[in-house]
RNA sequence: GCGGAAGUGGUGAAAUGGCAAACACACUAGCCUUAGGAGCUAGCGCCCACAAGGCUUGCGGGUUCAAGUCCCGCCUUCCGCACCA
């Protein structure tokens, strides 16, 4: 038959077709911009998927967050919603680099034509972004704004610098990111070890926010509680005290030694060592002070002490090796005596002062007090070399009395505590803290883990840090006026050592803005987070350049509704863009707290149970699923394979499964499209017989999907729930064909099914509607409302238990009483049966739902 | 070690405390012919030759008229954090 062949699906042509007529249209996935004004009347949706770095392929969990968030932004369009609906590139970054190196292609080059390849492949699947606010991060227009936001955080003393450590690789002779140190080597020269070097770095003051980094998160409902508990730990914020522990030598008997300036805390006669414990009802219980081996009072008694010095060296050492190999907490505990004492100041106690390789110098004071009753850690030390160990906390209920040391929970009181003896454990914390502040010998304290930003690397592909250093002035700020600090082109990348910019003259040397004089540039460049930690605002007003952005628009837009993207950033990305939004808003350019509402992480495709990775070979190809059944097929099992929160399978015959669906409901919507046309503009009659059947499940489904979109978001049911709508309607071809549907009926039902669809399988969607006659996109069509008295049943099949056992099942009207169903049941011939001679102690009646007799 | 998530057919999965396995994939049988990565029909958790019937949501308890779902204890897998004083 020839038309059979006409009516052969082909995704290709279509998906071609409507590619080029939506590039055509630039201004379909546009928000409004009048709908500024009337807030009320076209409320606003910013939904945001992630940005991607610019590898040059997309791969297949970018697929899945695009599908997602395109489904979701249509589904608002359709909804009458002004979407702003953006796509950017995260474009600065070591990769560049390296290939630099590869293949002898300059950064920017390499990068934009990945961006190109990048964006021809998502414009391929459908994806509707704005392309008119697309954010390229590494050209001069936005990282211009990186550097004026540096310049307005150092004007408010968020910028500092200080000496940090780094990964240095002496093969590469550069700085390696974490990332690239693999089991302490560097990832290039697998035999060489990555050393710890301590440069002067660039940072930000996050911590000034950690609090309220920090109560933020209850907030934000909208987010997932993992995300939230992670960021909770991260920060680890820790209340405890700081007590002083007066050190047996005076500053001055150290200086002298020394023969020079020491940098110890409270310079005074004598010597204090500051710990810190976030348990200081156990204090008498401290038989020794530890210090972390970079700890300065350590660094001044080995100035004038060899042995020590040797041994501290030693220690380092191990907690450098055990840094790099990552398992931090397995390094057996090691310590050094010094020799010298310290005084406990509350009980005047003599307690030996050592180094030890668990101390961090990072955490807290850089020393604590070790109390080996009361702690695990400090008790396998004490073990190991034989020092003291003290009970002095009794289990608060006595019968425990044998309780085993070390001892560590709190529900305890206190004992060998002189007159804080007999308090309990909460009590004498506040106690002991009241007393060291009238002593002036400690207070109470809040820590957090929490650091700050370093954003300083050694680097050529990134943002120049704008900054000049002047022999006369020091550090001056480049002025406004001169921004942005251009990035060089014509520049050499090679594997020599340090910043390739440093070995720019025409970049390095300038005049000083302050005196004139000869001065040099900063050669550093920026974090890449720093880029991704605001260039949601750049979309709002991408093209601004006066100001990173115009505040109006950004208070219009903001908060993001809908932000999506992998759980890999729930820590860093998501910390730093709320932190950068805080400093926003108190630099007056925005007015919301929180960058996004809700939050949303999706799952990883993996294939055969594992991630997809090159060294598998088990990676999927976007384009390869693209060419083979077409992008709706590719986007839809994307959102039907799993739920989007959960890890997704990739199999291709799920994708194969979906490409027949969809041809099948092209075939259908074309075998009837003929007649539902000639129908437009008539008016429907009451449906009913087969009409209503298929009406009521039509508006089943349009209810079922309207309410997965406002939350629960399982798309994959969604997608279930059509075919369901679709087999229905498919089984009643032949009287659809007959002509048993009339014709405005027939036309309601196809119509509501490509809306249905459009969300998840755009181009065909655009290819029925045109098919149905219908005018204009199917994005601007509102989307369809379900009336619940078309979708209610009229007949319900009620399960009838005997004992919770499912024993029969009866048919009764769907408004039948708890009385009549009851009746319904226990007339069925089964249940007669098994009831008979027996007595019937209770029956539970759930309207609707279910009948159950309790039978003895 | 601490914190979190998840364990359901051959596979991906579904199920406001109320008929476990919807919807698909794979498979089996049949039909069709334009022999296609096509379409259509039917079957498809396990046990029992069929039927009748029985069993079944990682394991063990509990709450309930009723548990995949709630509670307690275990096991396994995955993820995050990990000497944070």
């Amino acid at each position: 038959m020839a038309e059979e062949k006409e009516l052969r699906y082909e995704p290709a042509p279509i998906e071609e077709k409507w590619q080029q007529r939506w590039a055509a249209d630039p201004k379909l996935y546009a928000a409004d911009e009048a709908a500024c004004d009337e807030p009320a009347a076209k409320p606003k949706y910013y939904v945001l998927e992630m940005l991607p770095y610019p590898s040059g392929q997309l791969h297949m969990g970018h697929v899945r967050n695009y599908s997602i968030g395109d489904a979701l932004a249509r589904h608002m369009w359709m909804r009458g919603y002004n979407v702003l609906h953006p796509m950017g590139w995260d474009a600065f970054g070591l990769p560049a680099e390296n290939a630099a190196l590869k293949n002898n292609t300059p950064p920017r080059q390499w990068t934009l034509a990945n961006i190109a390849a990048m964006k021809r492949q998502m414009m391929r699947l459908g994806l509707g972004y704005d392309w008119a606010t697309e954010v390229t991060t590494c050209l001069p227009e936005y990282y211009r704004w990186n550097q004026w936001f540096f310049l307005r955080m150092y004007e408010k003393g968020l910028v500092y610098r200080k000496k940090s450590k780094v990964n240095w690789c002496p093969e590469c002779a550069t700085v390696l990111a974490n990332e690239q140190v693999v089991n302490g080597c560097c990832w290039r020269h697998e035999d060489t070890v990555v050393e710890q070097r301590a440069l002067e770095q660039w940072f930000l003051r996050t911590t000034a926010y950690a609090q309220e980094l920090l109560d933020g998160l209850d907030k934000l409902e909208g987010w997932p509680e993992k995300v939230r508990t992670m960021q909770r730990n991260w920060i680890g914020r820790s209340e405890g005290t700081e007590v002083d522990f007066i050190f047996e030598r005076s500053a001055k008997e150290i200086r002298e030694q020394k023969d020079g300036v020491t940098t110890l805390e409270g310079d005074r006669e004598r010597v204090r060592i500051r710990v810190f414990t976030t348990r200081v009802d156990t204090i008498f219980g401290a038989t020794s002070v530890q210090l972390a081996p970079e700890h300065p009072l350590v660094k001044a008694l080995a100035d004038t002490d060899s042995g020590l010095r040797m041994q501290v060296d030693q220690l380092m050492e191990e907690q450098k090796r055990a840094r790099e190999t990552g398992d931090v907490a397995a390094i057996e505990k090691h310590g050094v005596p010094t020799g010298h004492f310290a005084i406990n100041p509350y009980n005047g106690e003599r307690v030996p002062v050592w180094v030890a390789n668990y101390v961090l110098m990072d955490y807290g004071t850089g020393a604590i007090m070790s109390v080996p009753g009361h702690d695990e850690r400090d008790f396998e030390f004490a073990k190991k070399y034989a020092i003291p160990v003290r009970r002095v906390i009794a289990p608060a209920d006595s019968s425990a009395e044998e309780s085993p040391l070390p001892f560590t929970s709190e529900d305890g009181v206190l004992i060998n505590s002189g007159e804080f003896s007999g308090l309990s454990c909460t009590e004498a914390q506040k106690r002991l803290q009241e007393v060291a502040e009238r002593g002036a010998f400690g207070n109470a304290t809040v820590t957090y883990r929490l650091k700050d930003w370093g954003v300083s690397r050694q680097r050529y592909w990134g943002t120049p840090i704008p900054m000049i250093h002047c022999e006369r002035d020091g550090l001056v700020a480049v002025p406004d006026d001169q921004l942005p600090v251009m990035l060089p082109e014509q520049i050499e990348i090679t594997q020599q050592g340090g910043s390739p910019l440093a070995r720019v003259p025409e970049f390095v040397n300038v005049r000083c803005p302050r005196c004139g004089g000869p001065a040099l540039r900063e050669t550093d460049t920026m974090d890449t987070f720093v880029d991704s930690s605001w260039y949601f605002y750049r979309y709002t007003d991408a093209k601004n350049a006066a100001a990173p952005f115009d505040s109006a628009q950004a208070r219009y837009w903001f908060p993001i509704d809908q932000y999506i993207g992998g759980v890999e950033h729930a820590i860093l990305h998501l910390i730093y863009s709320r932190f950068w939004t805080k400093v926003m808003r108190d630099l007056g350019l925005i007015a919301n707290d929180e960058p996004a509402r809700r939050l949303f992480t999706q799952g990883m495709v993996i294939k055969d149970g594992a991630k997809m990775s090159k060294s598998r070979g088990n990676v999927v190809s976007p384009d390869d699923m693209v060419a083979r059944y077409g992008a709706d097929a590719t986007r839809m099992y994307a959102l039907f394979a799993a739920p989007p929160d959960r890890d997704l399978d990739w199999q291709e015959d799920g994708v194969a499964g979906v490409s027949r669906f969809l041809g099948r409901v092209y075939r259908l919507v074309a075998r009837h499209a003929p007649a539902a046309r000639a129908s437009r503009g008539e008016t429907a009659q009451k449906p009913e017989g087969l009409s209503l059947k298929l009406e009521r499940k039509l508006h089943q489904t349009v209810a079922k999907i309207t309410l997965d979109f406002e939350g629960r978001w399982h798309f994959n049911t969604c997608v279930a729930a059509i075919m369901e709508l679709v087999n229905e309607m498919q089984a009643a071809d032949a009287e659809l064909a007959s002509g048993a549907v009339a014709a405005p009926i027939l036309h309601e039902l196809l119509r509501t099914l490509v809306l249905l669809l459009a969300p998840f399988a755009p181009y065909l969607a655009a290819e029925l509607w045109e098919m149905l006659g219908e005018e204009g996109a199917v994005l601007r069509a509102p989307w369809p409302a379900s009336d619940p008295e078309l979708a209610k049943e009229d007949e319900l099949e009620v399960p009838v238990q005997i004992n919770g056992k499912l024993v029969a099942v009866v048919r009764v009207a769907a408004d039948a009483d708890g009385r009549q169903i009851e009746l319904a049941a226990r007339s069925d011939e089964k249940v007669v049966a098994r009831v008979a001679g027996k007595n019937v102690a209770k029956v539970i009646v759930v309207p609707g739902k279910l009948v159950n007799l309790v039978v003895k």
